[in-house]
DNA sequence: ATTGTTATTTATCGCACGATAAAGAAACTG
DNA sequence: CAGTTTCTTTATCGTGCGATAAATAACAAT
């Protein structure tokens, strides 16, 4: 009994590979493992999830610790677009082509399994990860949102406040779409009607306040 | 060094109680345990909590699993309020003050740093308790909101389909506000603001399309 | 082919976990 | 006070974890 093998794990692939090809290996392949079992995912299910064995992992990251923070590095901050900045700016197109735009974007990279799920396994375990990156998406891109609407309504632009509470309400309501979508598995309405309606609501009710 | 002690574990309280006292405070205990900690957090950090040891603890309860669902049960089933849906039908008042007071109560319950790290680890963790709390959400509080806001306009109610789109809006926006709030530590707007705005926007947009 | 380098595996340590059995002590009974 | 009950602790088992050291084998160079 102690013999037998799960057929999907041959006894020893010994397949040799450069160090940089199998550390990218071990990070996607770890990015998986983690949205599926969270950072208390034990590191022998991982490596044997990529076939390899549990010390190799240690060839190429010091520690676990290690591991789980080029985790954030790739899923935060490289799939950050600094086009969706220029999006909301671009003065040529009318305020709710560039919303449009802007989110169908954003929730492409946003909406993803992996992403959510990540994203709050770091939440719950309390990292700062997560105020962090709420910290830049209300600077970088909420708040020229309220700016642009504003001026696209013909208002002063707001000196340096914060984005009014319309703007997060529209995004709230987009990105909890998404955890219905991703964390609870509820597929029952599209992301693009989602996202039509947050943004024709928002503007209908910027409009209406003109504050 | 081993026999350091830190101060607030006596060696043996040995206090004795009553069984059924006994179970109610590890239960009391088990929610803020695992709200912190996640379900993975061990047996033994709880009893160290409550200042007894870890087999007390399976005198009362078979084993963790039977305890995580007693926690389930205490936090979810017992915490919902029936009078949110009288609340919700109470045609003697407007619809907007209906929807305020649900909305206030609601969230006194929900925007609970319990509720909701235990809410997401359940989620996370796969289990279909987030999935049947959410149909529960849907068809006894966003079905009828829908319903009694087409009432409130003069529309003839809709048959049987789901909530409009606009009540996960609404719906969406004030949770997502609980979420900032009580996963990511974001103080910065109160909850009475959020859910005035929410609902105010939702009745104008509800009027304005008029479907 | 032989050798050297190093990617990979085998074997193992110390520790924390969930769970169980037996010993101990607080309360109740007479 | 002695006897019984049962709430609580001590001691322990088996397992899986993160991490390390040593043995092994794949590939490159000559």
């Amino acid at each position: 009994m102690t013999q037998s093998e799960t057929p999907d794990a041959p006894p020893a692939r010994r397949t040799r590979l450069s160090p940089e090809a199998r550390k990218q290996d071990v990070l996607t392949e770890a990015i998986l493992y983690f949205a599926d079992e969270g950072f208390d995912g034990g590191t022998r299910g991982l490596a044997k999830r990529m076939g390899i064995t549990q010390p190799l992992l240690y060839r190429y990251f010091p520690s676990k610790d290690d591991l789980v923070n080029e985790v954030y590095r790739a899923v935060y901050l490289d799939r950050w677009q600094n086009g969706w900045e220029d999006t909301i700016r671009d003065r040529s197109l009318p305020i709710d082509t560039r919303l449009h735009r802007f989110y169908q974007s954003y929730t492409s990279v946003v909406f993803d399994r992996n992403w959510l799920r990540i994203f709050f396994f770091a939440g719950l375990k309390g990292l700062d990860l997560n105020a962090r990156y709420l910290q830049r998406v209300e600077s970088a891109l909420l708040v020229p949102i309220w700016a642009e609407t504003c001026a696209a309504l013909g208002q002063p632009a707001p000196a340096d406040s914060g984005p009014h509470d319309l703007v997060w309400q529209m995004h709230g309501a987009i990105f909890y779409h998404g955890i219905r979508q991703q964390i609870y598995g509820d597929r029952s309405v599209s992301i693009d009607r989602t996202v039509a309606l947050a943004i024709d609501t928002y503007l209908a009710a910027a409009k209406s306040t003109r504050t």
